[in-house]
DNA sequence: ATATAAATAGTAATCATTACTACTTACAAA
DNA sequence: TTTGTAAGTAGTAATGATTACTATTTATAT
């Protein structure tokens, strides 16, 4: 893969942030680092840097958000204010009673808890 | 809430299906019942059967998926050909753990196992 | 029966994302 | 160090899922 400056802005800002942002977002950080640098650029490297493990992508809701925290880990939502808090929670379901019983081989777990993070919780 | 045929019908065709289908598919499916009927009907109605805890959705990648199937519960999703089924594993969780690490209150599991189901498995 | 507010069909608009295209640039080889 | 070229970019158009709008229809209370 050839260097481009675009795509090191771009990860830079993704690993600088626990705020787990979507493209728009990155796209507007990225302008204050490259003032002309294109919408598509951004959608484009997030992908391309998605797919060579560099960042994670979460689906929440109908938008995605990124994560350069690519070790597993799971995730809190605020439900008032769509926080995504990083957490160190474990996921553990039983992998035998998922193959025999559904006949199905299990890979990955998605997983996050909805709630109130502390600026809402009255 | 004003009785509508419309939303009986779409109502009756996510409750009769395990496919966990879209918006898109329950359009198709009520136009065999309801020739003319609108897709933005299909929309406005699965969201009231929603709200008013008829039916649940569920997002899946940036699709909204519906089910009938209201019960708590969790779903296994193959990767190869994108289907969900239903389970009955548990999503347990240290909650107090939660709630003195990361003073978050919380509410719901969102939680399904990604895999391969048994028509990918080799 | 009639009034009326809620629901609908049909269409236009929105929002996130992807595709397209002409121009630019990293970088390998001469 | 130039130069060729394929990969990457900016800018814009297109797509697909969903929502908004509006004139018409319909459930239902009086």
């Amino acid at each position: 893969m050839r260097y481009s400056y675009q795509r090191e802005v771009i990860k830079n800002i993704v690993c600088s942030t626990k705020s787990h942002p979507n493209a728009e977002w990155v796209f507007c950080e990225a302008k204050k680092q490259i003032e002309n640098i294109s919408l598509g650029t951004v959608y484009r490297n997030l992908k391309i840097l998605e797919n060579t493990g560099k960042i994670k992508s979460i689906h929440d809701d109908n938008q995605v958000r990124y994560d350069g925290n690519i070790d597993d880990h799971h995730h809190l939502k605020c439900v008032e204010c769509g926080a995504l808090i990083d957490t160190d929670i474990q996921s553990n379901f039983d992998r035998k009673k998922i193959i025999d019983d559904y006949d199905f081989e299990p890979n990955e777990v998605k997983f996050f808890i909805l709630g109130k993070c502390k600026k809402h919780t009255k």
